[in-house]
Order: structure tokens, then sequence, then C-alpha cells
DNA sequence: CTCCATAATTGAATCGTTTTAAGAATCGTA
DNA sequence: TACGATTCTTAAAACGATTCAATTATGGAG
């Protein structure tokens, strides 16, 4: 394996490997003229640095170790692309690992990029990995938890408000004349979906209207779809005039039931319709859906900045940050 | 930073270096009692290798890097999940790099994982990188190309036949007994989309069935949904009886064209229609979609195992593996 | 033409692990 | 008890890039 190193550049241009390393990482530091020759060399003998070797020397690896609880999830995915974007910026790179709601799968890539030595670490957590981020501090690698405030406030953390998107989704439906609401989600064991609920609660609050909850087993279409189409046999006086679905997976699987042919249920007519996440298929459903947006690849470049923040200072202050959602009015609430 | 190195056990275990090493790489080159006097003296100081360390003394990275061309499309996101499954039972992780059909993109995640001296790379191609491929290869790392079948022979590959595919899907029809038939998709610059027509074609064949062909400018939604609206436009006895979309993305956008309120064409009724991928959408639309599923998983699981025997022995002869995709039929098809 | 201050370059030491060849310990056997 | 024959353990030498302290070159001022 003829693997050239900084030692053969050096020969070929003719000057030390110290030299050889300056031109890479402290040019200015080096003549024009010798920069130049080693850059020809560097050119000529195909040099590709070894990365390892660096790494070793510096202490730490120039990529950042992200954990998400499902790539599957377009909102993950973008603020995966927020992440890699900021950290590209910074001459970084970021690994992507998928938890998948495993906590040995969330533990397994925590051991690697210890091992790895990151430069820090972002992570979207399932299970209770206090313990775990605290030795990765002790060990000089930063953690930022994403779209979940920490327990430990020692933690800085990037979130968004899920109870002021529930909020705000809500005193939408009531803004358009709704009073008799659902909200369908769960489990509402998951933090974002109970805190939805509160904000749902927050907003009927003194309006007279009314909300009626329906639990599901998990955020997906068919859960959506099923508990729709039990809505659809009640009697039409029995029926909500407006349904806040969890997310817009959920919202689509509603929306399918109501206006499959044989139910016809006319959306927004009789039935307003709002969903959650924005995902790039609501406004390419039937009835264009209408949903709260979170600004996910923002949230990822938020957590880098962050990061590499506290990378640089270890003593730097955690900081909370919390984003607002943002309503987003289309056909299917009828705005 | 109180970075504990394999010294440091070596001297809480009151052994020698050698010895620890030997008890994490080579266990049973040892005796059971030091073995247990390491792993307590491990334990206790919290040891984890450092990773660039071990890399540098071995050459190679214990990762595999994986480019595709759209992480946000689950049949590689499917992909990748079968890469790293099969990945870890080798004790290797995936880094997944995401090209987003970008050259640029795409050739700086080759430059990252050549000085990462990645233990191979998996790769979905979007230019021409046979050079940047061969550079690689020269360095000992190997490439194996992924849904793509490569124009340099002397490269693995793992992809699926798309012709038989689309022959499939339209023979589907036929037997359901449609006889004007639609292609939805595009760009036909797209290897994978016109060896679908091309499959297509060769279905009607002697059929007496006639094929018409309209081309998209992308494969999506949308896309799918404005074509289809054409064609409910159309009197009744010039519409199609069968509609073969590209994939499921253009499915769904003419299932909603389709059986809009307003149109209402019946599916299958009227007009019979599959799709391409079997996404899990699929399954959940309105009217479940039949569609033709590839093994996307197995596609990365293989991909890696030819990877890891060509980094074990780089003599290997190249292996071009084809999978035949599946018909799925379901209520879109009239099946 | 010297001398000094400043800039450019050198090369040895370092990061932490793994691997060897060599040395030490252990055991059963004669 | 001593002898090979194993079995364990050791210490030093890599791997390749970076960084300093030390050295050499360069220019400008007197």
């Amino acid at each position: 394996m003829a693997t050239t190193s900084v030692r053969d550049v050096a020969a070929r241009a003719g000057v030390s490997v110290g030299t050889v390393s300056n031109v890479m990482n402290h040019p200015g530091k080096v003549t024009p003229a010798t920069a130049a020759r080693v850059t020809a060399a560097i050119e000529e003998l195909g040099f590709i640095r070894n990365d390892a070797a660096r790494q070793l020397r510096d202490g730490r690896s120039k990529t950042i170790g992200l954990v998400v609880l499902d790539v599957r999830n377009p909102f993950f995915t973008d603020v995966a692309r927020g992440a890699e974007d900021a950290a590209a910026e910074a001459g970084l790179s970021v690994t992507l690992g998928n938890s998948d709601e495993n906590t040995d799968r969330e533990s397994a890539y925590l051991d690697l990029f210890e091992q790895q030595r990151v430069h820090g670490v972002l992570i979207s957590p399932y299970s209770d990995i206090t313990a775990r981020l605290l030795r990765l501090r002790a060990r000089g690698i930063p953690a930022v938890l994403v779209d979940r405030t920490s327990s430990d406030l020692s933690f800085s953390s990037v979130s968004v408000d899920d109870v002021a998107g529930g909020r705000l989704a809500v005193a939408h439906l009531i803004a358009q004349g709704r009073r008799r609401l659902v909200f369908l989600g769960g489990p509402l064991e998951i933090r974002q979906i109970s805190d939805r609920l509160e904000g749902a609660r927050q907003a009927i609050a003194g309006t007279g209207a009314t909300l009626e909850v329906i639990e599901l087993l998990a955020l997906s279409v068919l859960e959506g779809r099923s508990a729709a189409s039990q809505i659809v046999l009640r009697r039409v006086e029995d029926r909500p005039d407006g349904i806040f679905a969890a997310n817009d997976l959920v919202a689509t699987g509603v929306l399918q039931a109501l206006v499959m042919q044989g139910a016809d249920v006319a959306v927004p007519g009789e039935i307003a319709l709002i969903g959650y996440d924005d995902i790039d298929f609501a406004a390419a459903a039937v009835v264009p859906l209408s949903s709260i947006r979170q600004p996910s690849t923002l949230i990822g470049r938020t957590a880098v900045e962050i990061l590499l923040d506290e990378a640089a200072d270890s003593a730097l202050p955690a900081r909370q940050i919390v984003f607002q959602p943002e309503l987003v009015v289309r056909a299917s609430s009828g705005g």
C-alpha cells in the first residue's frame, strides 16, 4: 500500500516535515515560494492527510456525533441537514446515528462517539443518559440536547415550545368558529405530545369550546385513519367540527378517512383539520393540510453553534434555547 | 483533561501495556487471573480506547462510508439501515453522507472518507466518479456501487433490475384486462426511469395494448397530481384504463387527482393504478396502492458484505449483483 | 559592511495503541 | 532437581501529523 506521508512530501519539495505541516495548517507562516513548491509536491504525489494521525495529536476529532430518535421522520433529517451545514462552515463533519427509540442502540452510539473522541455530541435522548453525558463532559466532550429540554440544567438544549404549538393550532380552529374539538395523538407519555395537548387545553379555556381527547398508540397514518373512521360512524350531531392531529402523519390518515369515497365528510366544510410538523407531504395532500411548522434546520444549526462555543470554552454557562413554532394555514382548516 | 491511556491501566493493574492490549484484542493469549485484574483496572479508571491511535496503527478505520443521493427518500434510508445492520455485525459503523444530487457535496464526502482511511466506500453515484474510486482503490479502499450498475466493470455493484420491474408492473395491468395504458414519469435521462419505461414497452409488445408516455420533470407528488388532473379533463373515451407511475410519490399524486371530490374517477374501476418503490405510505393511501417492491435493506446489507470481502482480499473479482423486484398487489389495481 | 531584529525553517518529541521479538515464568517429566 | 517445552509477559518500535524550541536566513538601519 503505497501510502504517502508528510515525510514523502517534504522530501519531494526539499523542505522539512514541519514546513509541510505549516503550509497546510498555518499558511502565512511560510513563504509563498516554498508554499508553492510544497503544494506542487502534494499534488504530484496525491498526498491526502491521515486523519487518524492528526486526530491523535490533536486529542479530538473533527466530527460531531448526532443521535436522533428516528431517521425516517423528515423532522429529524431536516435537523440533521441544518447541523451538517453549520458544521461544514466550521470545517467539521457530522456522523448521524439512529437510535430508533432503542436504549441499546442509543448507548452504542455514545460509546462509539466516546471512542472517537468526537468534537461534541448532539442528541435527541430516548432514555436517561445524564450520567453518560457527564462522563463525556469530564473527557472534554460537550453535549447539547435537541428537541428536548434537559432535566439537568447544566446541559444546553435546543427545542421548540410544544405547548405554544398546541395553543396556536387550537386557537386557530376556534378563530374559525369551531367549538366541538378533538385532539388525536399519543402516546401521551411522550413529552412533546402531552405538551401539545396542554397547549390545546389552554387555548379552549374560557371560550366555551369543548375538547375531546382520543389517545393513539403511535403517531402513524394508519392510527390516524382508524381513529377518524370511528368518528365518521357517529351521528352527524355527535361529530366534532374541528380536529387537531398531533402530527402530520396522523392528520394524513384522518384526511383519508374523511374524504374517502363513501364517507364524504367535507373538509373543512364539516370538519376543519390541522396537523403538526408541516412535513413536505402536508402541502401536497388531497386537501392541503394546515399545520404547525417547527424550524427544524434552524434547530440543528443552532445546536451546532452552541456546541462549538462550548467546545471552545468549557466554562460557558449552559443555554436553554426554545424556539416558537409557527402556524401555517392551508385549505384543510378553511383559513 | 484527565485522559486515561493504556499506560495508566497497565500501571494500575501492575502489568505492561502489551498485556492490556492483549486483554482487549487477543483474550486467550492472557491468563484469566491477569485478564481479570486488567479488566478491573479498566473499569475503575473508566478507560475508553482512543480510536484515532488504534486506527493510526491499523492503517484503516473501522468505519464504512456511505454516500446516497437523497436521505429524504425512504428507499435510501432503508438501504442505509441494511448497511448499518450488516456493518454492526462485523464490528464496524457507517458514516452516512447525503450528496443531494450535487457534485460538490459528493466529492467532498469522498475527500472526507479518503482522509479518514475508511474501511470501504458504498456509493450511489451522481456524477462520474470512476477516477476517484480508482484512486481510493490504489490506497487499498474498496468501493461498491449501490442502486446502479457500474460502467467500469472492475467495481462491484448491487442494484435492482428496473427493466424487469417495469415489465412486471405493466404485465400486471394487462393481466387485469387493461389495454389503454399510460406511463407517467421522468426525467427520462435518469437511468432507472428509462429502464422502467423500457420494461413497460416490452410488456405490451404483441398484446395489442397501447402505451402513452407522459414525461414529468420530477418524481414528485405535485407533478403526478397535475399530470393526472389533465387526464381527468379528457373525454371519458380518451382516458386510459391503466396508469403506471414511475414511483410511489407520483402515484400518490395521481390518486389524489382521480379520487378528489369533483373528479370522482373510480380507482380501480375506471382506471387501475400501480406505482413503484412500495414506500410505507403506499399501503396507507386512500386507495391502497399496488407497487413494485425493491429489497432496499437487502441491497444495503449485500453491498456491505461484498465490500468486506473485498476489503479482506483485494484480489477478488468484481461482482455485479442484480436483484429482482417484486409485484405487490393492492386495491388500486383491482387485483 | 555589520549588527540586530524579525521572519522562515528545521527536526526531535509527542499523541496512544498495537505488535513483535525476546525474555521470564510455569509445568510435567525424567 | 533439572530440563525442555510451553505459556505469559515485557519493552521497544512502529503508525503519521503537529508543535514547539532552536536554528538559520533575511532585511533594514546605522
